[in-house]
DNA sequence: AGACATTTTACAATGATTTTACAAAACACG
DNA sequence: CGTGTTTTGTAAAATCATTGTAAAATGTCT
């Protein structure tokens, strides 16, 4: 999704038929309030912003989207008529990831955005599941509803491992050499007191790692 | 360098004589075989289009400069006779960058030129982010809240690094290879004393390079 | 040589891991 | 059902490993 901020209609409308005509999703805005309003819902991939705007201008703008931390990150292209601000916007370094001077190509415009996106594509990541846990390997992240959980490693390690092997009750044994190499020499109730951390951190979600008793513990058995 | 896309000779050689007069670089092509070849070798700063071409067209070439990675950014002119295809251009957007309406005096040409080559100036500039640390691939140069601040070459590295792999965890062995070369022999260490000027030089946004401990270094996590 | 960047070294600080000890839970069996 | 036995959970202490960092050594450029 593209957000497209520019109070003139007839420049807007082609703006966003050409967006869409080349495959993005685009949506257009004639005025800061719509802008912040819309932004509270959706997280755009990029924003077009014009610097000439009724009320809250272009600059400042962008100024409070940097400032933000759910919004710094998002791709900014700023449009402006040269010979007014555009001078100005490119003196000042104010951290847009492109400009775009009017009157502008259509053309030229799609193929900034492009350029733009191709910059900031995220890389293909490894998710494992289970139930409201995830595991991001690339990240060596961990979220629980969605919110960030900070393991240690051998936290990190163990839950990696049940989610490599759900359904399969892992002995403490088997989770002794995976995890620790099995060179490792010491008490099995090592494992024991990990675990309990492991569960804690996850909070509800700790339950998911099942004891069988006798046996060792297992994560995701179906029901 | 601009590229001339003519087959009058006569027309050609003024445009050409023209344009170096006023101090541009300029080279003519009679048709779009030799044109595609001097594309190969050079990009030029602006390509000035005939529509009326012998065998592949001005319209046809333009797209095709558009849909490539490597030449959609050049600024292009076209050029017509009024009443034969240059209605059709202004209707279609087709994204040149701006018209000259057969006859045309070289004097408007120039005065075309110059306008152009004015507003295409901003490169896109690449600046990456993370909270208030900015970076200008460019300009090698990073700022934190607007302020320069002035990195050595292994610190500007390694946060260019950390900025393009924003989210992920970097082990140090990837880190020395990326950033020291995979020949480098020494200590691991060595990436803890960089990683630590760089905090100390970045200040609070020091903070944004966060230690997974056992595994290595990641930016910008959360989210 | 002098200035600066880089690497190595060493040690302190921090945080992770393991051990220990005991309580709680699950189980077996009369 | 109780009761004794085994197994697991967990808090706290003890140990161990990793990281931060200052300072020295080395390298590099002019």
């Amino acid at each position: 999704m593209i957000f497209c901020v520019e109070d003139d209609n007839g420049i807007r409308n082609l703006m966003l038929y050409t967006l869409n005509a080349s495959g993005f999703e685009a949506k257009g805005f004639s005025d800061s309030a719509e802008f912040w309003d819309a932004l509270e819902k959706t997280k755009p991939e990029m924003i077009l912003l014009d610097i000439m705007l009724p009320g809250e201008d272009g600059i400042t703008i962008l100024k409070k989207l940097r400032a933000d931390i759910a919004t710094c990150d998002i791709p900014v292209i700023m449009a402006s008529a040269k010979g007014t601000e555009y001078d100005k916007v490119l003196g000042l370094d104010l951290g847009a990831d492109d400009y775009l001077a009017k009157p502008f190509g259509m053309m030229e415009m799609v193929s900034r955005v492009k350029s733009v996106l191709r910059r900031s594509i995220p890389k293909a990541t490894t998710v494992m599941r289970c139930g409201n846990i995830e595991l991001s390997v690339e990240k060596h992240s961990v979220k629980v509803d969605g919110k960030e959980i900070i393991l240690t490693l051998k936290e990190y390690d163990l839950l990696h491992l049940f989610l490599k092997n759900q359904g399969y009750v892992l002995t403490r044994d088997q989770l002794l050499e995976k995890v620790w190499g099995q060179d490792f020499i010491g008490e099995t109730r090592t494992v024991d007191v990990h675990i309990g951390t492991l569960r804690t951190k996850l909070g509800d979600a700790g339950n998911l790692i099942e004891t069988v008793r006798g046996v060792g513990y297992r994560m995701g058995a179906m029901k």
